[in-house]
DNA sequence: AATAGAAGGATTGTATACAATTATACCGAT
DNA sequence: ATCGGTATAATTGTATACAATCCTTCTATT
C-alpha cells in the first residue's frame, strides 16, 4: 500500500525474493492463506524450494503492502480486513478515482479513449450473456486504463494498490448481473464526460461510481460472504487473544 | 507496547532492522544521503555496527516507502522526486486531508480537540517570536492530531506516509514567517469548524489549507531550493543512464 | 485440582559463508 | 590514442549457522 513510486518498474521480476513475494501475495489474495493465519518462514521456503532469506525479505515487503503483519519475535500473520477498512478504502477511492478522472480528462490519449470505448462495448455484450468472469476482467481493465490515463505515476500506483488490496473482498461483488450492467453504464457516462472534456462531470461521475459500487457491495451482503472475518468486533476479540 | 491494532505497525521499535530502517530514513530525509546516491550494504552495516542482513531487510522496507529504489544485482539508490510528483502529492493530500477533517468532525475526542487548541495557541506565540523550528514542529503535530482524530487507520497511515514523503521538500517551506502565520490561522479555522460540528466546512477548509501550502511552496521557489533535482527532464535523463 | 516454573523444542533475529552478478582496471590490438 | 576484451575486484543474492526469543509441556508444590 505504501509504494508510491514504481516509476522504475524494474521490480525484481526474476529474483527469488520477487518471485516469493508475488507468490505469497497471490496466495493471500486467492484465499489460500486465510486471515489471521500464521506464515512460517521455513515452511514457505521449503514449499518454494528456497532458503529463509528471500522469504524473510518478501515478508518485509508484504508487511508494507499491508497484506501481513509481522510481530517481532513471534511471527507473520495474514492481516484481517474489517468492514470499516473496506468502507474507508472506498471513501478514499471515491475521491481519488474522481481526481483521476478529472486529470485524465486533460491527459488521456486517443488510443486510451478508444480502448475504453471498446471495453465498454464488449462489456455490454458479456453483460447480456451473463459472462461474469469476463465482466470482472473488463471492469478491472477499465479502471486500469483510467489510472494510466491520468498521467500521474503517484496516483496510478496508489489506486492500483487500493484496488489490489480490496480484491480479497470484491471478488464476488460483480456477480450480481444487474450491478454489472449498471456499472458498465456508469463507465460509459464517465467515458463520455472525458470525451466531452468535461472534467468536473467526469470527476463527479467517477466519484459516484465508487460510492455505488460500495453501496451495492453492502446491499448484496458483504458481511454474509465473508462472515465473521469482516466483523470488527470478532476481529478485535481475536486480537486480544494474541 | 506492541500495537496489534495497527496493521501497519511497521519497523518494530527495538529490532536491529527497525533501528537501521529509521536511521537510514532519517538520513535520507535530513539530506545526508542525497538523491541518486548509492547506498552500500556493507558500508551502512559497518557504520551502524551490524551485519548486512538487517540492512538488507531495511532496504526492502525503504523501497516500499518510496525512499530508495533497488535495482536488482546493482544497488540501492535514493529516489529522486520531481516537481510533478510534489504537485500530485499535494493534490491527493488536499482531498484526503479534507476527508480526514470531515471524518474527524464526528470522531474527535475532547482530549484531541484540547491538544489542537493548545497547539494553535502555542504556534501563535512562536510565530510572533519568529521561532521557525518550533513552528514546523507544531505544524507537524497539528496534522498528526487530525490524522489520529479521523479514526481511520487506513487514512491515518496514508496521510502520514505522504507527509513523510514530501518532508524532504517541505523542510524550508514554512520558514517564511507570513506563511507560518497564515497557516496557523487556517489551522484555527479548521479546528473551529470541527468544534462547531460543521463537517462540510472543515473539509472545505482542510482542502484549501493544502492548496495554499502548495501554492506558497511554488511561489517561494520550490524549484530554486532544490534546483535541477526537481526538474523532471533532468531526472529522466539520469534514469536513461542507468 | 490449580498454578508456577523449568526444560525442551520451535521459530524468528542476526551473522557469516558462499555463489552470482556487475563494475573496474589493465593489457593488447588496431 | 581508442576500442575490446579479459581478469580481478567489488557488490549484491542466497544459503546456512548460530543466537535470542517465544511457546509448549511436564513436573513439583500448594
Amino acid at each position: 500500500m505504501t509504494n508510491y513510486d514504481n516509476r522504475f518498474a524494474t521490480s525484481d521480476q526474476y529474483s527469488l525474493r520477487g518471485r516469493v513475494f508475488r507468490k505469497i501475495r497471490e496466495d493471500i489474495l486467492s484465499g489460500k492463506y486465510k486471515e489471521h493465519e500464521e506464515l512460517k518462514e521455513v515452511a514457505i521456503g521449503e514449499e518454494l524450494g528456497v532458503s529463509r532469506t528471500p522469504v524473510r525479505e518478501a515478508f518485509r515487503q508484504l508487511e508494507l503492502e499491508g497484506l501481513i503483519q509481522i510481530i517481532p519475535n513471534k511471527g507473520a500473520y495474514v492481516t484481517g480486513i474489517t468492514a470499516k477498512d473496506v468502507k474507508d478504502i472506498y471513501m478514499i477511492r471515491s475521491l481519488l478515482e474522481g481526481l483521476c478522472a478529472r486529470m485524465a480528462t486533460d491527459k488521456i490519449t486517443k488510443e486510451q479513449l478508444e480502448e475504453m470505448e471498446e471495453n465498454i462495448y464488449l462489456a455490454q455484450f458479456h453483460a447480456d450473456k451473463g459472462h461474469m468472469d469476463q465482466m470482472a476482467e473488463l471492469d478491472n481493465r477499465f479502471h486500469d486504463i483510467l489510472y494510466e490515463a491520468c498521467d500521474s505515476k503517484m496516483l496510478e500506483h496508489l489506486l492500483k494498490d487500493f484496488h489490489q488490496y480490496v480484491l480479497r473482498v470484491r471478488q464476488k461483488t460483480l456477480s450480481n448481473n444487474s450491478r454489472g450492467r449498471a456499472s458498465n453504464n456508469e463507465h460509459r457516462q464517465i467515458m463520455e464526460a472525458i470525451k466531452a472534456k468535461d472534467a468536473a462531470k467526469a470527476e463527479e461521475l467517477a466519484n459516484r461510481h465508487m460510492i455505488n459500487a460500495y453501496d451495492n457491495m453492502v446491499k448484496n451482503g458483504l458481511y454474509e460472504i465473508y462472515g465473521d472475518e469482516l466483523n470488527e468486533e470478532d476481529n478485535n476479540k481475536w486480537k486480544e487473544l494474541k
